[in-house]
DNA sequence: AAGCATATTGCATTCGAATGCAAAAATGAT
DNA sequence: ATCATTTTTGCATTCGAATGCAATATGCTT
């Protein structure tokens, strides 16, 4: 009864709040508004008003006139890889520590990116990480477009674009030198898809390391970074002759498909007929009925500099682009053992 | 040189367009409007025109005016537990095909449900989808607000809300009924956290269906939904005297948890020794190392349901809450045998 | 060909907050 | 107390698309 307007329909606007605190339209916008000029006094009473009115400011409206969404597209894979997942969950934490919004697209073939391009330019979304495909078409439409784009886990060889890279090479090497120390020469892998960069670069600095170290690969097969998929490939590994004794898969879900298609189902045991190794140190690998020897990506450092990168592009569009490139760490499991006899 | 002012400084807008075209701002929008009244020969001119200026509506200003932004905000728990990830998916998925965004947060304690909401209405999103917690003075918050809410797996007793839910009742009356069968009779459980109704409800359920088919809950233990927290609830279940010879896990995660420690740590044949059942059917859960007897919820046409049930609710806000239970399966691995001896 | 119904189009305004600029108030120096 | 400075405040405009209404064009009927 005292306040027949207390309760206006709809949300309050910076109006409402202006008059309810009888003081105008841009000093409430300026109390929420980080660095701006306002009085100790104006700023409380506004603040008290917009307390009553339960009044947040209208993000939409201001990113009509700031031209900043505050929004950024995250690209990721929707195959169940339980890779991806965890680098999401990292990215939105942190990117909302900064005040930013994650804007989600799931990517399950390759036309999918280019609708979520086009949702990305409609909203004006402020940058776009991407942990999926991306062409190098694509990359240069955003380019023109002026919106930034931080690569996680990938690139376009010497096309400049700005990258979180995770570079294993070191480790690969520690790691083959692993296999390599308990005796193994005879080396099968289990690579991924072909147009995986990743799986490019880790089959390279694999196979370069094992042919330094006197080793040699005798058998191969492909996957696609699934689960299921390394059951075909540890077949078509374990019927070549003779068979190789350690298994290098281009990442952690194959390897566990693998583990489990020789001790389940080809019958052999795990390492001592065979020693398995992966890539990623996803947190499955740790289980303890697969704990892997892998090479571990510091997905939460990666994302960590994605997020600032990301930041730091949008502050300073001009700036020139970058590559990130942290190394990955050896770990070492219970999936690797001398090679047997 | 021909086209001095072929790419203006910035993106197009819908002036843009319309002057290049030679009509009014309005045709442009409408084009771009479907429903709208337009003649073929208006939407060619301007089609044109918009795909020369690479024109596409923002998004932003559209939801200003419309007051619809076409985004829904998806609450999911950051917990690494393998359900979330393949609901947050599926749901990504759909909203996709209905135009609608994700607007992902994800949730470590619960004070980030706080900023969460704050954020919803700032950015004016459609709807909530909450897979996480959500008090009972939050949704009444949002109900206020008129913003719809939809809840994933989670409810408020009789409080009404709409909801999606997966009724494992009859599944779990089978899946304890496979126990008994195979001579179980000393059940363990390990339970997850307490203020998890899914949790409670599936407990309940067991520990009915134990009971009226004769069996006992002779020990339980709690955990927290993650691998890792099995270890030592298993621990506690197998110090108990007699020892439960089947263990009932209040999700897969915790059953795989419980496996690993089992046959890895404690030294005992699951299902020889011990059979084991979990709940959820997440992905990992049939690998073969695992195998679960579980129950899986179909998460696609929860996912399903969700969207539709979120499109309605937005479309007609007045529509009374809705419960949506779609029930569970009885999965059989082979993490279940007959009572040893 | 006139008359009327219907389909298209354009005009002008609106959504809600931010901001350049000028007016007003507060502060400080003398 | 006076004037110069600095800080606060308000005014008016802007961002880009949608839409009610009025004006115009089109189609149909006889």
């Amino acid at each position: 009864m005292s306040e027949p307007f207390s309760k206006p329909s709809g949300r309050a606007t910076s109006y409402d709040v202006a008059r309810r605190a009888g003081v105008s339209q841009s000093a409430v916008s300026r109390c929420f508004k980080p660095g701006a000029s306002i009085s100790k006094k104006m700023r409380e009473k506004v603040m008290l008003a917009a307390k009553d009115l339960n009044y947040q400011p209208n993000a939409i409206a201001r990113g009509l006139i700031t031209r900043r969404s505050n929004l950024i597209a995250v690209l990721v894979s929707s195959q169940m890889n339980f890779y991806y997942p965890e680098v999401l969950f990292q990215l939105t934490d942190k990117f909302s520590k900064q005040g930013l919004r994650v804007l989600l697209f799931t990517i399950n073939e390759e036309d999918d990116v280019e609708d979520a391009i086009n949702q990305v330019w409609q909203y004006q979304a402020d940058g776009i990480i991407s942990a999926s495909y991306l062409s190098i078409e694509q990359h240069k439409l955003l380019e023109e477009r002026q919106i930034p784009v931080v690569m996680f886990n990938r690139y376009f060889g010497d096309y400049p674009s700005n990258t979180i890279w995770c570079d294993t090479a070191a480790a690969t090497d520690l790691m083959i030198g692993h296999l390599i120390d308990f005796g193994h020469t005879d080396f099968g892998l289990i690579e991924g898809p072909e147009y995986s960069m990743v799986n490019r670069e880790r089959m390279t600095l694999s196979r370069k390391a094992i042919k330094e170290r006197g080793g040699k690969v005798i058998a191969e097969a492909r996957g696609n970074y699934r689960y299921e998929s390394a059951a075909n490939a540890t077949q078509a590994l374990m019927a070549n002759d003779p068979r190789p004794t350690a298994i290098i898969a281009a990442n952690d879900m194959m390897a566990m498909g693998a583990l489990d298609e020789l001790k389940n189902v080809v019958g052999r045991s795990v390492p001592r007929d065979v020693s398995i190794v992966g890539f990623d140190g996803i947190g499955a690998a740790r289980f303890a009925s697969y704990e892997l020897t892998t090479i571990r990506q510091p997905i939460g450092r990666m994302a960590e500099a994605a997020v600032t990168m990301m930041l730091d592009r949008i502050e300073k569009p001009e700036t020139s682009s970058e590559k990130r490139v942290l190394a990955g760490s050896f770990i070492q499991g219970t999936s690797t053992g001398p090679v047997p006899q």
